[in-house]
DNA sequence: GAAACGATGTGAAATTTTTCACATCATAAG
DNA sequence: CTTATGATGTGAAAAATTTCACATCGTTTC
């Protein structure tokens, strides 16, 4: 089955809901419950599932911890991922300790920044380098992964090092899209474009981005 | 014209690329390298831009001016909006910087946090007020946009009373999802899922959630 | 003025994503 | 055991999004 990064998403924020927001007590969970809970229909809930090779059973639903175990086999396949934070001004500093810790298998093991007075540092429990030591780190490290939260005119050049130093996935917060080569995965997160959609929305309420169903029929 | 979420994405998208980060010297610009600087189709660029109104001319391009002015009319159709950031964490108080000044038409006039040490304090330049001034603040203000960075635990509780005071449109960083009424937009940022996502299409490169393509034929 | 060029605008096709609708099946009740 | 129940899994339809492909038209060249 190829699961399509749509699919890949809800499936993250079903684990989540599950592990972290849903009664300790309750053992199983029907589509339509897990619908209600994410705002979608229940029929979506059930087409995503289908891709996790776990199905559930007609009168019990879902058992909880089956289906957590299912997607953490999808979506942790292969296991630890050493993650950098470039870019540790205001946005990249809050999202150290934001995503440090969420999960396991995603470790912040470094921050890198141009400005010196940042570097050699520990921020947040997490060590400071200096831009120019990206290479040297990121090898000795591992690192795989980088989070992008430098300014959008110097986003590409620090993406094509960072890159080149072996980085294979990347999550852009920078306001300008980066180019990658076939190979690496990327995600961009606008945030300036994100709330410019919410405010067209507020105004033009006929055509809200979401539509939120409940059940199947 | 009825504008899809993802088309008003990469309409904001355009416009930021266009003001901010290309040569002040050139006047047109054609397409195809709008499209290589996004990372998409000519052909997509072009459909995009035909919501607009606005009509390039086949040789020479689109006018950058006329273009972003168009952009300007459909985006900001309803002049200014008042934005509040709720939850003055990390998360909530780099988004105030971050956010800030980017867009004139998007203000962002308070904050908000149930910490009483954080209450009645100025956070760079943002004035901060305890979570039970919000009803009266919200009002006072007019404030019809909130930023919600608090934790999921209390994320619907909090969304429900800023709808209540009058909030018609949110963006949620909260990592739940949260439910709203018809009428009000809601748009969602789950960054624990955006760095898995990446993880994810890292271990499996052969379905990279991006492909950029860069010409029409 | 006429012809060549090359980028646009767009109908139609292709692809992706979501929803519908119902056969199927495990359980519970009779 | 048999039947009723109600939630699942899924083929097929529908809807949304993207790409293709080309007629069209403004500009430039001759």
């Amino acid at each position: 089955m190829n699961i399509s990064n749509k699919v890949m998403g809800r499936l993250t924020r079903y684990r989540a809901l599950l592990t972290d927001y849903f009664p300790k007590d309750k053992t199983h969970i029907f589509s339509h419950d897990l619908a209600a809970m994410m705002g979608l229909s229940a029929s979506q809930i059930r087409r995503d599932l289908m891709c996790l090779g776990y199905f559930g059973v007609p009168r019990y639903g879902y058992e909880i911890s089956e289906l957590v175990k299912h997607i953490n086999d999808v979506l942790d396949a292969s296991k630890l991922h050493h993650v950098a934070v470039v870019g540790a001004g205001n946005l990249g500093r809050a999202l150290m300790t934001f995503l440090e810790s969420r999960r396991a298998t995603l470790k912040i093991v470094a921050a890198f920044d141009d400005d010196p007075d940042k570097a050699n540092r520990v921020i947040n429990g997490i060590p400071c380098f200096h831009i120019d030591q990206v290479e040297e780190v990121v090898k000795r490290d591992e690192i795989r992964i980088a989070i992008l939260c430098v300014p959008g005119a110097v986003a590409q050049r620090v993406a094509d090092r960072l890159m080149k130093a072996g980085v294979k996935g990347i999550l852009n917060f920078a306001p300008v899209p980066i180019r990658i080569p076939v190979g690496v995965a990327l995600e961009e997160i606008d945030l300036t474009s994100a709330l410019e959609r919410v405010a067209f929305f507020t105004n033009n309420r006929a055509n809200a981005p979401k539509e939120r169903r409940n059940a199947d029929r």
